[in-house]
DNA sequence: TGTACATCAGTGAACGCGCGTTCACTGATGTAC
DNA sequence: TGTACATCAGTGAACGCGCGTTCACTGATGTAC
């Protein structure tokens, strides 16, 4: 919102404004929590630069979302690798994993939006740098579902990689209810997050 | 697409309009699978009639997105009515209603982003016409749930509701990632769905 | 040490576009006398 | 049976808006001689 211009850049530095721009982008997509407000007039105009400028650092719009997007997804790469860390056992970790999930989805509820409940581009293209990074994250599920076959917590006739898609479809659900209902009469978010991961790790676990 | 005129409606017969608009701008959500591309131009011309017509029986652009949205959530209603009719018992019957669900979102995608994946409007207003039809759907499975209890299938330590609330979010998950992310290596789609309703009925039933 | 020059990091104005919406109007259809 | 009139179901042109993007430019900064 602040207006101020911004000095130039010296010489050979101009990769600065790269980082601005998208640290602008970012923030401006947390506190206005609606995505069209993500415009490159906005983001210069809070960065303290005209719009063309940005065309200095991305070919158009589109890649300066999707870096947005991509960093969102290291970021959640980062709560899934750590979470849960200090269970007693893997399925309690499996379960802190799928909380630090949706606590995640709801702190950063509009770049949820953006990693995995966007409109998918017509073109059949390849997977994205996100997709990717997708996939990273999504890694740390696998091996915590393998751990958990390994010792015997769930049995082996699935594939830890179903098994963590299933999981990962359950807690999406919650997490993109919770963001765009929100005033449904969920009783508490909490409690539904508990009840879901309780729900999952139960029929997941040998008898 | 077609672009020929419709004929004018005779005296007091203006609110047929109405009808042809809904069903218009349904269509035009079906084939395009692009929320943009319902704007009221396109809608009219769909039509056969220019765009300030839409005015006559519609107050603004909102009001036909939401009789769409609305209509849906009907649609779904039925749906999960019928769902799983004549299943076993119930547990398996609502099993049945997870895949009808899933099978509703994927048939209509950008229906099922209309009622459910929408950014929620920023005043905290009354639930909306969209809303009060989706509990009224959502009853159906809170009703199965409350039959399996009632015969023993799921143990009584939480509501119907409750329950019901995690089995939505679990199954509004695979649907919506789903639509999200069609390119992602999901094996099946119905592997997947199946695998979540199973662990979910697993997760609920009494040992 | 001074000066001409190339380069870099931007600016400012403008473009065309599609959008929702408004407004004054028109012309066929039915009604009253 | 004929005619004036009200009403209804639209039309056509225009509005202002914000958007992504382009383009010619400028002026400070560093470099070569």
């Amino acid at each position: 919102v602040s207006a101020t211009t911004r000095a130039r850049a010296r010489r050979g530095e101009g990769a600065q404004l790269r980082e601005l721009i998208l640290t602008a982008a970012s923030e401006l997509l947390s506190e206005t929590g609606r995505e069209e407000a993500l415009s490159l007039r906005a983001v210069a105009h809070r960065v303290g630069v005209t719009a063309p400028a940005l065309y200095l650092h991305f070919p158009d719009k589109e890649s300066i979302v999707e870096a947005v997007s991509s960093a969102a997804f290291d970021e959640l790469d980062a709560v899934l690798a750590s979470a849960g860390a200090n269970a007693a056992d893997p399925l309690e970790r499996l379960q802190a994993q799928g909380c630090a999930y949706v606590a995640f989805a709801r702190a950063r509820p509009e770049h949820y939006r953006l990693m995995f409940m966007r409109r998918p581009p017509t073109v059949t293209q390849q997977p994205t740098d996100a997709e990717l990074s997708a996939v990273a994250g999504f890694r740390h599920v696998i091996d915590t579902v393998a751990h958990c076959q390994a010792v015997g917590l769930i049995d082996r006739t699935e594939t830890p990689t179903a098994i963590a898609s299933a999981l990962w479809a359950a807690v999406h659900g919650v997490a993109a209810l919770l963001i765009a209902k929100p005033h449904f009469p969920w009783g508490s978010p909490d409690a539904l997050v508990t009840r879901v991961t309780r729900m999952c790790a139960r029929g997941l676990a040998t008898r």
